[in-house]
This record gives structure tokens, C-alpha cells and sequence, in this order.
RNA sequence: GGUCCCUUCGUCUAGUGGUUAGGACAUCAGGUUCUCAUCCUGAAAACACGGGUUCGACUCCCGUAGGGAUCACCA
């Protein structure tokens, strides 16, 4: 068998979204496990619809995410210059099996009109002319086809039975001179030596069309490979940007890891069998198997690509996630250094389900806040406290941080003893400090977030809070 | 509407004639001498419906319902 060689090919329409990126990483790990080529190919024989920079949006996208083309991008409109598929049309002409089409689109559209009148389907081929006029590239160029019964057999789908009916004289040159997607794409895919097409399921039903096509041509057919979409929460339609389907770059401005968006759309509609939830992209291209992907459709959950990205980011090393964080920290830590940094890094990188959460994690580290006296007074536990006792018990802890030194070890030890020493629960002391401190409802450890935050700014926040009380 | 595809907890799924229908996310409860998070334990939660076939159906067949895709000089 010949080197496996995929393709992702987008139309240069808009951004990318979440499910054309999982249909390029299924193509480009079935291409990288096999030891093969993924190839990037731009679809852009539509030039009324090309987007301005959507190209490097995708190339973009596609790097972000690890996943490297083999080989230079292809542009169908580069290839058209070329005159590659004006080649094709005249082999097919010659054979007979194409020809000009003498209608004009409002003629065609009475044709369709008619048969939506009689609830019959309308079938161009039911109007082929007898004698078409030469053809002179003016006007479309339609395929013969040769309607048939077909099986069609799709590597996820299965056997598709499909009946005649379904095969029609499709437009195989537009009357601007452009290839249609249905020829540009199986010329590009025969002469690129694509063995795997890998697409969305809005194909399907032009498979036995792109077979009779195949047929014209005699060229042997690639492996079909047709991937459900993936549908918006609620489930009732597909992803699409107003249902939050969002630019898989806008993840990247988040702050989710490309390898954790990489974990969550492969297993979105795919799984090797087992009970395995999380992988990295080297065990994907391990384990991955287009005969394991889901037949329907899946519906996106943001919750679950949160927890995989937590999973993802308490995997790091404390050194390569301080990189990586790097664009996330908040104009407030510029005056603290790399070490200081690090050691928040480590205090919140447990609770951490993507970088824009790093300022609101960790902004009392770097700056004091307001006393906020609703921190004590919505505490289920403190409020219960006459606020005389409450300044007591602070004092008293101001007092003991006073002789110590700032180690976690050492921190810890002397606050169990003060919670012997004034007879507290934990849950009063503690809270009591932390909101001291941080003037934050939650924290890391408070032994851990004393330790980092230092003797000189936990006392000079103790004493703004007694002052407030 | 025609054609094609799909249907297991709210969600992602395991399951290929005999299972207490398993796991994960989310939810709830408890634990880890404080909060949040992590981690651990536990709970609640599903075979769309109706007929067959069979000693026996989540598994096979046929209907019904629901969902999706497509029916362009868009891809």
C-alpha cells in the first residue's frame, strides 16, 4: 500500500472553528501514525466569499495547535492559474462525459421551481440537452453522470446505500472560469496522491456523486472518511460562532493549552476503549483509530475542556508553566521578580483551568486591597462573633507572627499552637488571617500564601485590618 | 418534502444475545485538623418508544418518534 498522505482543506471563509479543527487533527494524526503526510490545502475557488486574512488564520490556528503540514500550502486558486483543471475538464469532454450547459441560472431555477411544483426532486439530468453548443468556458461545464446504484463504504459511517436518484449532472467548471469544490477537490486529491479524505459529514451526501466522478475519470478511489459534527450544549443545531462555537484562537487567548484542546477535541466523538481520559498528543498518535469515531454527532462541553486543561496544567513542570503563563501576568507584578512569580505560580497552579484566571487567582500577591468588610461580615463563621473578640484574636495572631520566622514549616506549627493557645476552631482563626491578609474570600494554604506573601506585608495588612475593625 | 446518517445517565462514552449496564465531566454528600482548588470515598443519574426474532434482548429485524446532514455557478 502506498504512504498514507491526508489533507485538511478549508475554505478561507472566516476563522476556525472548533469542529474544523477536530476534523485537521483526526486527518493529521491519521497521516502521522501511519508514518504519512497531512497536507494543507486552501479551497478558495469562491472568490466572492474569500475573507481577507482568514488564510493565516488558519495556518495560525493550525501551528498553535502543534500540527505542522509536510509540505508547502496548496492554494486552489493558484493551481487554477495553472490551468490544472481546465486540463481535467477537456479529458472528461473528450470522453464525452461532460458538457456545456446551455441554461441560463434563472432557467435552471423555473426547472427547479417546477419540479418543487410537481413534489418531484429536481434533477438537472432530467434536462440535459440533446446537442449541447461547444464548449467555450463562458458558460458552466456540467458533468455526465452515469446515475447508478451505489455502497459505498465510509471508514466511520459504514456501507451507504445509496439509489440513482441521488446522481446528478453537477457544475463542474463556473461560468467565471473556477472550478466548483466537487471537481477542484478530487482533481487536487488524485494529483496530490491524497489516500485518506477526512471531512466533515455535510459530504456525505455528495459521495456517490464524487464515485461517479471517480468512474469518468477511471481513477481509483481515496478512503472515505466522514466525521459527524459537533453540535452547539443545547444540541440542536450545529457549532456555529453565535451558539459560542469561538475561534479556536480565542482559546489560545484564554490561555488553554494547545495540548489540552488537542486532548479534548480528539475524545470529543473518539475514544480507544479503554477508561483513558486524558492523553497527551503522543499517546493520541499512539492509540488514535478512525474506526473508533462516533457515527453521530457530539455536543461541546465547555466544562469538560475545562477540566481537561486543569489536568493538563497541574501536569506541567513549575519552570516550563512559568513560561508559558508569561503574557498572563497583570501590570501589577511587573516590579516583582521571576522568583517571587514562580513561587504564586506554584501556589495556584492546582486551581488553575486556564491563564486568564492568573490575575484574579493571585492578585492579592502583588498589591494590598481594600479592607472589605463584607469578607467578615458574609462569613458564616465569623460573623457570628462579637467584633471585639474578633480584634482580640487578630491581635493575638499579629502578636505570634511577630516572633517567627516566614517558613511554611515554622508557619504552620506556631498557627496550630495558637489554635490550642485561644481555644478556636481552625475555621475561625484561619479565615480570620486569611481575610487579613488577602482580603480575599479564598486562597492557597495560609501557611503557603504567609510564607510567600512575607513577614512585612501579612503585618502591614493585619494592622489595616485591627485598623478597620 | 425527497435522500442519507444517527439515538446508552444532563454531557462525552464502554458495551457486539445472558452484565448488579462500567468509566469520565458536571451535580450532591462526606473526608484530607481553614477557604478555594487538588486528591480520596460515596450518592443520584441512561439503554427514545412500539412490535417482532429468540429460552433470553441495550445488543439482531421492522416500524414510530426525535435529532442531524444534504437537495447552489458555497465549500
Amino acid at each position: 500500500m502506498s504512504k498514507v498522505r491526508t489533507r485538511f482543506a478549508p475554505s478561507p471563509t472566516g476563522f476556525l472553528h472548533i469542529g474544523g479543527v477536530r476534523t485537521a487533527i483526526f486527518a493529521w494524526l491519521t497521516a502521522k501514525q501511519n508514518g504519512g503526510e497531512f497536507i494543507l490545502r486552501i479551497e478558495d475557488t469562491d472568490q466572492k466569499r474569500r475573507v481577507e486574512g482568514a488564510e493565516e488564520h488558519i495556518v495560525e490556528s493550525l501551528a498553535w495547535l502543534g500540527i505542522k503540514p509536510d509540505e508547502p500550502l496548496v492554494r486552489q486558486s493558484d493551481r487554477a492559474k495553472d490551468e490544472v483543471y481546465k486540463k481535467w475538464a477537456e479529458k472528461l469532454i473528450n470522453a464525452d462525459r461532460a458538457y456545456a450547459d446551455p441554461y441560463s441560472a434563472e432557467e435552471v431555477q423555473t426547472f427547479r421551481e417546477q419540479a418543487a411544483k410537481d413534489t418531484k426532486p429536481f434533477l438537472y439530468r432530467n434536462h440535459r440537452p440533446d446537442s449541447p453548443p461547444k464548449w467555450d468556458g463562458k458558460t458552466p461545464l456540467r458533468f455526465k453522470s452515469e446515475p447508478k446504484k451505489y455502497i459505498t463504504k465510509d471508514e466511520v459511517m459504514g456501507e451507504l446505500k445509496t439509489g440513482p436518484e441521488v446522481i446528478d449532472d453537477f457544475i463542474l467548471i463556473k461560468s467565471d472560469g473556477y472550478p466548483t469544490y466537487n471537481f477542484a477537490h478530487i482533481v487536487d486529491d488524485l494529483e496530490m496522491g491524497i489516500t485518506h479524505v477526512i471531512r466533515g459529514q455535510e459530504f456525505l451526501a455528495s459521495l456517490p456523486n464524487y464515485r461517479n466522478l471517480y468512474e469518468a475519470l477511471g481513477e481509483k478511489e481515496p478512503a472515505f472518511i466522514t466525521v459527524p459534527h459537533i453540535l452547539n450544549e443545547q444540541g440542536n443545531k450545529k457549532l456555529s460562532k453565535r451558539d459560542g462555537a469561538q475561534d479556536i484562537l480565542d482559546y489560545r487567548a484564554l490561555g488553554y493549552l494547545p495540548e489540552a484542546m488537542i486532548n479534548f477535541l480528539a475524545t470529543l466523538g473518539w475514544n480507544d476503549g479503554t477508561e483513558q481520559e486524558i492523553f497527551t498528543p503522543e499517546e493520541l498518535l499512539q492509540k488514535f483509530s478512525l474506526e473508533q469515531i462516533q457515527k453521530g454527532s457530539a455536543h461541546f462541553d465547555e466544562r469538560r475542556l475545562a477540566w481537561i486543561s486543569g489536568h493538563h496544567i497541574r501536569s506541567k513542570p513549575l519552570e516550563k508553566l512559568y513560561e508559558l503563563v508569561k503574557d498572563f501576568w497583570p501590570e501589577a507584578t511587573k516590579n516583582y521578580d521571576d522568583n517571587y512569580k514562580k513561587k504564586v505560580l506554584g501556589l495556584v497552579q492546582e486551581r488553575m483551568k486556564f491563564f486568564a484566571e492568573l490575575p484574579e487567582l493571585t492578585q492579592f500577591f502583588f498589591e494590598d486591597l481594600p479592607v472589605n468588610t463584607e469578607l467578615m461580615t458574609g462569613h458564616k463563621q465569623l460573623k457570628k462573633l462579637p467584633k471585639e473578640e474578633l480584634k482580640q484574636l487578630l491581635e493575638k495572631a499579629e502578636e505570634t507572627l511577630k516572633q517567627i520566622d516566614f517558613s511554611a514549616k515554622d508557619l504552620s506549627k506556631r498557627l496550630n499552637k495558637l489554635l490550642e493557645e485561644t481555644g478556636q476552631k481552625p475555621v475561625v482563626l484561619f479565615s480570620l488571617i486569611r481575610i487579613a491578609t488577602t482580603q480575599s474570600p479564598s486562597s492557597p494554604g495560609l501557611a503557603e500564601t504567609l510564607e510567600v506573601l512575607g513577614k512585612e506585608t501579612a503585618l502591614r495588612r493585619i494592622d489595616q485590618q485591627l485598623k478597620a475593625l
